[in-house]
DNA sequence: CGGACAGTTGAATCAAATCAACAAACGTGG
DNA sequence: CCACGTTTGTTGATTTGATTCAACTGTCCG
């Protein structure tokens, strides 16, 4: 199974010492096949909500398709997006008895849902599963910390470039790709406001870093 | 086993949902208990490093004294840390064959380290220790995800009130408590600079927020 | 066609960074 | 114990990258 999206590419501006910004494909599929086969299907619409914060976390997911985000948000409406997961990606990790963040689809999404119940049974009955069940975790960690460092060292050019890179994924330059998510869903995964990506992504256009096909739709080009 | 700092008083401005920005308590010993049978004991002095960046994640370290900084750097020398470790803690999760971050000691530190291999070995064996495992992994994914938000969408100020009350952890208002990280680490945890640091802790200090005992001890008051 | 979003662009403002100087604390050795 | 250099922290003046406020354009869809 090979998630579309999000596989990064050595970094063009080689900031970074690390290659993975993005969830990457999976490569032991033990935890995917587990869930597909103890999961029941759901679907859900754009914008949507999957679950909430402060809910009890009853269920992991994987996504068959589409794409989702996961938030939180401060008493004043401030948001972050914490991540956004693609198919093939598995979300709703959660330490204790809720969620800390809560997820909503992007674009309408087919989902496997399974109860964590079930799942860490499985678990103990099946080293490896428990193993797959870690690596996911520490893998969404990994994500994480890479992305920690993103808002609070780098610019918003730095910014809006890692994130499109992660977006293209190992594409061939001049590959143009769909931009899934709204400015404004940007905007808060990146740290940033919907005027400071837009015209940051019109800079980077001048520079011919990347080119506009629509405000959804563009390609990278290798030139800083 | 109390881990005296970090643990998180109701947020005082009720900026978050959320309770815990850093850790909290050991709940369950399972892992601790585990890691002191299986590993060996080392000693690492102030601003040695323990771990890097890219090298062979071996090891697991659960801290029996000292502080603890996780770390990234980018190229040109930008650095954001990740998490600050306590007394108790267990860090050094990493997916993959190498670390993601590096690890040095904020102050010296006498640490247990515990092969990988061993103990995953032992959660193999051990459905409990299993599942204590991947409570650590994902009760770090929490903080990282808290702390995230921090990052991206809050204020100097907010920032340092948020780190202040969870080193305060638990306890009461004026009691006094010391800092044991420099200004740089507290600049380069919260995405600020030195002086955006200093000049918002004697902002605070003026609003009565907080009182200086020394440039490392302070205690905090109840009024915003 | 027209209303509602979604995205772009411009001008003014501001929070934090930068540059620079100073002060306080620390450790080391005479 | 004090002198001395070094590190760590504070404060001031200035600059700047990003935000804010505001207007405008493009696009989707009944």
């Amino acid at each position: 199974m090979l998630s579309q999206p999000f596989r990064q590419e050595p970094c063009a501006t080689a900031l970074f010492g690390s290659p993975a910004v993005f969830s990457q494909p999976d490569e032991d599929c033990v935890l995917s096949d587990a869930m597909e086969k103890l999961g029941t299907f759901i679907s859900v619409g754009r914008n949507q909500e999957i679950y909430s914060e402060q809910e009890p976390a009853h269920y992991l997911y994987k996504i068959v398709s589409g794409v989702v985000r996961t938030c939180k948000f401060l008493i004043d409406g401030r948001r972050q997006i914490g991540s956004f997961h693609f198919s093939g990606d598995t979300f709703g990790f959660t330490s204790g008895m809720t969620h800390g963040l809560s997820a909503e689809a992007v674009k309408s999404c087919k989902l496997i849902a399974v109860r964590r119940t079930i799942l860490t049974a499985a678990a103990g009955r099946d080293a490896e599963l428990a193993t797959a069940l870690w690596n996911a975790a520490t893998e969404e960690l990994q994500r994480a910390q890479e992305h920690m460092v993103l808002l609070g060292r780098t610019t918003a050019a730095e910014r809006i470039t890692a994130f499109l890179q992660g977006l293209a994924g190992g594409r061939f330059v001049s590959d143009a790709f769909d931009i899934p998510m709204s400015r404004q869903d940007i905007a808060d995964y990146l740290g940033l406001t919907i005027e400071t990506v837009s015209r940051t992504i019109t800079l980077l256009e001048q520079t011919g870093f990347l080119a506009l096909e629509s405000a959804r739709r563009l390609q990278l080009r290798t030139a800083a």
